[in-house]
DNA sequence: AATGAATGAGTGTTCATTCAT
DNA sequence: AATGAATGAACACTCATTCAT
């Protein structure tokens, strides 16, 4: 099983798993992928070994593009309290603009398809554009695992988002409130 | 009559189903459940109409459980932030003491498994020992959906407890700083 | 298994086996016939030893039913023709008055379900009204197996019946023009 | 295109459904067919979406393969009474020859699996090989539904093909007697 | 005698994966 | 390299029958 050459269908297979997971979950049968991808049954095999392979790419594929629109609106010259408004509206935006990918990685991460490998690897993407700086962390959560951090703001970022959803004409009302309350959390002096 | 059907079956199926779904997911087999309950695979299908019902049931038997030991928790001759100190506490500790009903519960609120009635349901059954009272929801979140302070206060709770899972020796520090960083949001005052 | 008490039962049995053929074909679940007779599960066997019992006895049951019919109807001081045409007409109007019965015995006749001893025991009760008397017989088919007769006759008045059922309105019509083709077969100097 | 899915095996699929209901009637498993047919379960359900349809699909592969009997029977140059015995005979020989599909046929007619779709099709098959001819029909049953005809017909057929079974070696005189019986009605005066 | 809870083999159907083309 | 036909284990659910009450 050499690499395949098309660079183009392994993309349109990600995007299908994503579709499909978001329409159906992590049940979604793999000919329904193939069939979004517009490709064979069993070209999707040629791509990944098998469909565990294929989530755990798609997870870490999504959590890439996320991050990059992170690191995209990441503005270091700017002082802390707007940086991290910056980076909050970068996350709930990209929830917004890809409701999909959104759902998909959220079904993704509560079952158990993820590997101990890609967490690790998330883990590495993460860091760079992180929205939970040294700082913000150290005063409350210092002494405890670093992540624990990220994981509250990922925890109050993903409720909103999901309020967003039920209720898309307020995003940005919901999108204000939930940094008001991420705020209070990690820039109680601001 | 003949016999009666059995309310420790009934229990023995409930059990079994959220052992079963804290492995395998909302995709457990029934047979897989049947056979933890110490029944025939038929029998199953004699308490619930199918796996459906009896998920939307286990869900709501385990979310009036967790909210019974909430209720059990209140103290309302107590000021408001030690209140909310103790039902933070009370459920982190129903999470702590119960990991598999935690998975359980958790596992169900995210497939499509839960019907709307299932929702309504629950919203009757949560009030009575609402963790985010009025007056601290009105402060930041009021002009917005109500069960967003709510939906807020899960995320940081379930964040908690999954860190608390990871490290169990530690549950007392996370449960502790949980709930600092739930107060800088809803007791900003305190 | 003593004979059990009570008759009443025994009929309200068969006649929910009647009205289960109608509705489900054969593959009517024996709850179901139980829930339609007002007993329960159980109580089916303890009337008859297994579903094929029940549905040999219900055809024998039904069979009889329609023979006392035309029994009734018979008029042997009538001429042959009159005689004949009140039998049909009979038959016809039991398939009318009892459509349930009717689509049930069809549904048994064509399934494996009766026994050599049911199709035994069904003869003996058809000669005692026969429709097609000896006379008749022998002229066309005499040399034949006797009850190729009577099979011709119950495929016409089947078929007649069957569209009585599709048409109710024009019921007598479907009668008299059925009895017509009858008539020209077996009283073709009438 | 990788394999082209096999014709061959659609026919042994739907050959094979045929012997299974005529053995066990339309709850025959599809598990029988499969194996029956010399394909894995699953198989069945890539060239048929459900038994359902397969059924369907079989019921006018044998009513078609039986109307091309009868239209290679018929010969136009025939007067009518020759002609209508020659088609006579064409169907109770098509029985004798094919007594599994004679079966089936009978089987799927009897129960509701046939959708009114099958029902439509079925009869823009038939007209082209009618053996009931419209001058025939009219002076009986004309102001009836037409079907009627076809019905009685099909009804004194099959009873005479029952008797041809039962007795094969006198199948010439059930033959010859079930057409007498069917010229009286359709051809009085011949 | 009657009940209905319990059973488990059986059913139609799905689906991840393989492999001949 | 790509295809899609073929597979068969697995699954949710049904149901005739048994038997404790």
């Amino acid at each position: 099983m050499a690499r395949p050459k098309s660079e183009e269908k392994r993309l349109h297979l990600l995007h299908a798993a994503a579709e499909a997971i978001a329409q159906r979950g992590v049940g979604a049968p793999t000919a329904m992928i193939s069939t979004m991808a517009g490709v064979a049954e069993g070209t999707l095999f040629r791509y990944f070994p098998n469909k565990e392979a294929l989530f755990n790419e798609l997870y870490l594929y999504l959590f890439e593009h996320m991050c990059a629109s992170l690191a995209e609106a990441l503005d270091l010259s700017q002082p802390l309290a707007q940086r991290a408004q910056g980076q909050w509206n970068a996350y709930i935006d990209w929830g917004i603009a890809h409701p999909v990918w959104n759902k998909a990685i959220n079904q993704l991460a509560v079952t158990d398809i993820l590997t101990a490998q890609t967490r690790e690897k998330e883990l590495s993407l993460f860091p760079d554009v992180a929205l939970v700086e040294a700082g913000m962390k150290s005063e409350l959560f210092g002494h405890l695992n670093p992540d624990f951090s990220d994981a509250v703001f990922l925890a109050i970022a993903d409720a909103t988002l999901a309020f967003v959803a039920r209720e898309p004409t307020r995003a940005e009302e919901y999108k204000l409130s939930g940094f008001k309350a991420y705020a209070r959390i990690f820039l109680p002096h601001a």
